[in-house]
Parts: C-alpha cells; sequence; structure tokens
DNA sequence: CGGTTTCTTGAGCGCCGTCAAGTAAGGTGG
DNA sequence: CCACCTTACTTGACGGCGCTCAAGAAACCG
C-alpha cells in the first residue's frame, strides 16, 4: 500500500501570468504551489473536500471511481497542461492519482472562485473549463455504451496523438490495465486488440509504451467515428 | 420522418424570479420563450449552434449522440425543472429530442452570459449548473464502463426514483428503446432484466411503463453502488 | 375491430471476460 | 555485467453475458 499523503516536495511560487493562457484564466494573479507526486501516488480521494484545483506541469494524472468490489473506471487521464480537481463542487467524486512521476501546481478552490466574483473574464474562464470537461465526458459516454473493444482502442489512439502534440508516434504514459480502466475493457482485451492492430499494419509497437500510427486513416475508420 | 422544425408553438414570456430558483440564477431576471415539442420531434441538433438554452416544464427531452451506423447513445433524459442546452460552448455535441409531449422554456444563452458578466452571482450559478453536469455525466461512466446489465438497470430504475419525486411508485417516460441507448444495452436485454427484476420480486410492473419498487434495498444491493 | 407499435420471450451465437501460462522488460544486488 | 526477481505484457483455451434474429403477446389507436 502507498502512504495517504499525497505530497512529497511542496513549494509555493509565484504563477506568471503567460502560464496560465492555457487555463482561459489569464487575468488571474494567482499562487500556485508545486506538488510532486510518485508513480501511483494518490493526489485526493472521492469524497476528499474539493479544496484546490491542480494543473499537471510534468507526468501523467489518471481521475478514477472505484466499486467497492475493486471494478476501476479511470475517467480522464490528466497530461501536461491540463487542469483538474473541477470533479465535484463540494466533495471530489473521482479520486486522483499519478500514473508515473508527476508534477503539479495547486491552486485553493477558493481562490479561484473570489477571484471570478471580482473579474467576469476569470468567471468566464471557469465557466468554459467546466464546459469543457463536460465535452470530453459526454464524448466517452458514446465510447463506453456503443463501441466495440477494437473502435475504443482506436479512438482512444486517435486521442492520445492528437494530445501528445499530434505526431504518428508517441508515449503512452499509463500502463495496459489503466488503458483497459479507462476504455472498459480487460487488460487482456487490451493487449489483443493492440496486437490485432499491428498484425494488421494499423500500427506499429517498438516498444509496449511506444505507439507509431503507420495507417493513420485505418485507425479513424476503425475508430467508428463519421469524420476527426 | 419527423419534421426538421423543432417549435410547434412558441410564446414570449416573463419568467418570474422564483421559477428561477432552480437554476441557482435567481438573480437574473430573464424573458423566457415557450417552446412546444410532440414527441419525437428534435429541439436542436449535434453540430447546431449552441444559441439557446432551456428548462423543461413538461414531459421529458433526451439528448443523444449518434452513429454514423445507426448507433444511439442517450447521454441524459431531462425531467421537468432541468436544465439542457449547456453541451458544447459553440456548437451543440448532442441532439435533443421530445421523448413525449414536452414544454420546454428557452433562453438566449448570449442573454445569460451577458448577466453572468454582469452579476457574479449569475455567473456562479452558471458555473454551477456546468459542473453539476459534469458530474452527471461522470458518473455514467462509471456505468456505462464497469457496470452489468442488472447493475445498470438497477441504478437507473433507482435514479428516475429519486429525480421523480422519490417516490415507490413511478412512470417512466421514455421507451425501453430508450431506456437501452442510455444503459448500452438492447432493447431485449432491458427487457429480460425487467422481467428477471418482477420475477425476483425486486420490482413490480402495473404497466410497462408503471414501475413500482417493491424491494428497494434490494434494488440498490442490485446497483452495485456501496452506498446511497 | 383490424392494424400498428411496443414489449416480451426464446434460441443460438459471438464478443469479450476469465483463467492460465508463457514471454519480455525492468530493477536490484552480487 | 550478469543472475535473479519482480512486474508488465502477451497469447491461448474456454465459457458466459449480452447481442442477434425471430416470433409471439400486449397495448395503443384510429
Amino acid at each position: 500500500m502507498l502512504p495517504r499523503d499525497a505530497t512529497i516536495g511542496v513549494r509555493t511560487a509565484g504563477m506568471p501570468l503567460p502560464a496560465m493562457a492555457g487555463m482561459g484564466l489569464a487575468g488571474m494573479a494567482l499562487v500556485g504551489t508545486t506538488v510532486t507526486l510518485r508513480r501511483d501516488q494518490s493526489l485526493f480521494l472521492a469524497g476528499d473536500a474539493a479544496s484546490h484545483v491542480y494543473r499537471v506541469m510534468a507526468g501523467c494524472v489518471r481521475s478514477l471511481a472505484l466499486m467497492p468490489d475493486g471494478r476501476r473506471q479511470v475517467a480522464e487521464f490528466h497530461l501536461p497542461g491540463d487542469l483538474l480537481g473541477l470533479d465535484g463542487r463540494e466533495a471530489h467524486l473521482l479520486s486522483a492519482e499519478a500514473v508515473g512521476d508527476a508534477i503539479l501546481l495547486r491552486f485553493p478552490r477558493r481562490q479561484l472562485e473570489a477571484e471570478a466574483v471580482r473579474d467576469p473574464a476569470a468567471a468566464r474562464g471557469l465557466y468554459d473549463l467546466a464546459c469543457r470537461s463536460l465535452e470530453t465526458a459526454q464524448r466517452r459516454l458514446m465510447v463506453l455504451g456503443r463501441k466495440t473493444a477494437a473502435e475504443r482502442l482506436a479512438s482512444f489512439l486517435l486521442e492520445m496523438a492528437e494530445r501528445t502534440g499530434g505526431d504518428r508516434r508517441f508515449d503512452l504514459p499509463m500502463s495496459r490495465q489503466d488503458i483497459a480502466d479507462h476504455l472498459g475493457l480487460t487488460i487482456e482485451t487490451v493487449s489483443r486488440v493492440f496486437s490485432q492492430f499491428r498484425r494488421k499494419g494499423l500500427i506499429a509497437l517498438p516498444t509496449a509504451q511506444r505507439v507509431e500510427l503507420r495507417d493513420h486513416d485505418a485507425v479513424e475508420a476503425a475508430s467508428g467515428d463519421c469524420a476527426a
């Protein structure tokens, strides 16, 4: 078992305005605290007070729900630049854990919301953020509700390619188990579909983590989406 | 095929402030327009400009995504008092259709957002709204990703019971097909699980639409949730 | 009362989960 | 640098849950 306390290193730092641009909260003068997490360490648990919002600076963080019998559903992978912690207004609905070692910036939610009262642009930024999360979550509903295993993995690979810079080649920071729990599959099925894609020439797998899209159009066709 | 135009009757009306309380936008002096929809008529389509927000006054509205091959995913059922139209900031991500005949109030989104700039309380209301939708969507991820057919239907029945007033008896406004497309199942599986619940004495089904929870605790146990 | 739609039930099958074993990769200590 | 151990990933065999196809029952409606 891992230690409950999430923070290895904490350092308070002024947040330069340009770095906030990606948040759509450029107008806010905020002070963030650096949080360092080791692989699999938890940042917060479902039910914890939703007191902070985080921005991933390096590494990858997963937000997930757990059923009493151990079934896992990874709602989202948060990559560098992404924000997390907006799940739930009072208490977190999801737990958050580092996929690999990760560095984050932490902002008091209270401070953000106070700023939003003073500054309509900041309020708008918070609102946009919530809307964007909502859009992402709703896209996942179709994947989980109606897509086959192959379609799910194809969708996931395309999404990851786009989010990691749009290159044909990229590394998956998360394990097969994490991918399975994100796509509503088992680790074996994920592995089998990876192999199936490789045999068909859709992708290459130099290592288990590294993915190369060899036939982008075919992967898109396999994803089941109309266009993308 | 149904007519594309969604509006049967439209009537402009002042929105009394108390009626907005449920929106968390009590401070906003808004003028809404009444929209009447017939069964299966569409309110807007995915891709349409997200120009309005709606509040269901009577009936039930479903918001859904469609795959090119016809697969459907009903993201949400909106009951009286609920708001919809916040999916997507520019364009709607989902289509919205009346489940049965329905009456809604329509508000220009631009007007809401303009009001949010002037009034921090209104901005907070919009933000809360988006957050609440996000919470709901994330709860659905676990249902679609990790639950069995029986667990999905049990969860759904409990949710509907609560949302329709908390009574043990309630009517389902939507068809088996709608339920199936909401839970990521087929109509046959939904029907079979209904029958299975009836045989086990968990529920009674005076008619296909009417549901009576005969053993609330057993239904909860069947839903797979820790507590509720 | 006939026709249509919706719901239910049954039979068979397929996708994916389960169980199990094997292989590769990574980390540690000698 | 290598032996060893651990962990992660892959692959195979098999079974079950839920889908498909099909028919029958019930409700709804003109």
